[in-house]
DNA sequence: ATATGTTATTGAATATTATTCAAAAATTAA
DNA sequence: TTAATTTTTGAATAATATTCAATAACATAT
């Protein structure tokens, strides 16, 4: 049942991942406790907010990388936070920043293929009042959140 | 000794994390066993690369976040690729992708303030050639690599 | 359809690791 | 200096990952 790892890949997305304490403590020559009560402490005042999962996204069905720059309609300018609220609810969209400049709104896109950022796309400009919007295709990721590449 | 906490935030950006497995065995009522499996085999497979830590990037002196679109000068324009690999060693850049349209890349910054972000690009205009930078500084994430927020 | 090789699932045993606890040390505030 | 608070740490325990071997499921060829 290949089923199991996309559920897998799933939960890993959000979280389902825990630091290695003994590993760091070997590392940093410190005790486990200590290294234990010190994450804790940065559990506690949200300095670490969670751990998770990184993936080769081509092989997770998000090979496709886009960044969207955004102006919205008249009446949404006044407000582009409730916009960006909720188009960060797609699990297309890795990231929704409101920027300054010449557009309100920076979305990073990893869909699968061409066919499903263009369903994205058409879909979020009915959807959303999106006055003009600025397609930039990556073509190579040469870093991300996932450290270094080749 | 606070020195402790930043080395394991340090370790925890790179991976020094592990999946849960035992949780996830919990919540997909399956056995813990056939998770470990599965999660090896992804593992094997490069689809997952690491597990690491999610942060607010404001309590680790990261809180200015800036997108910077580039265009390289004459002599690297054919190869923007070299140029990409150079400014991704940087620890302020958290991406790099280089991409199509007016400009050839787009860095994603983390910068502990304006100061920080200036320097940087003062350097890297100078260091490899960039003919033209925008700046697009985020003045709002409402998503980002850490699912949701407020 | 049946045999055969491969991959996936699983329980039981073991090895590792995280967590708790209590005491001591270090730091900070009064 | 003293008192209060935070941090460090070792020992004991609890929880979890890992290994292993057996079985099941699946795919492929005959």
């Amino acid at each position: 049942m290949k089923d199991i790892r996309q559920k897998i890949v799933a939960l890993l997305k959000e979280g389902y991942a825990t630091p290695q304490i003994a590993r760091m403590a070997k590392r940093l020559h410190e005790p486990s406790t200590t290294i234990h009560y010190n994450i804790k402490r940065l559990e506690k005042d949200k300095v670490i907010i969670r751990y998770k999962g990184i993936f080769t996204y081509a092989k997770i069905d998000q090979g496709y990388c886009t960044f969207l720059l955004i102006n919205l309609v008249q009446e949404k300018y006044a407000d582009p936070e409730s916009v960006a609220r909720e188009i960060a609810k797609s699990d297309l969209v890795e990231s929704v920043n409101v920027i300054t400049g010449d557009y309100e709104l920076l979305l990073k896109l990893r869909c699968k293929d061409v066919d499903e950022y263009y369903a994205f796309v058409k879909g979020a400009i009915k959807k959303h009042g999106f006055a003009k919007v600025i397609s930039l295709t990556s073509i190579k990721e040469l870093k991300g959140e996932f450290v270094q590449k080749s």
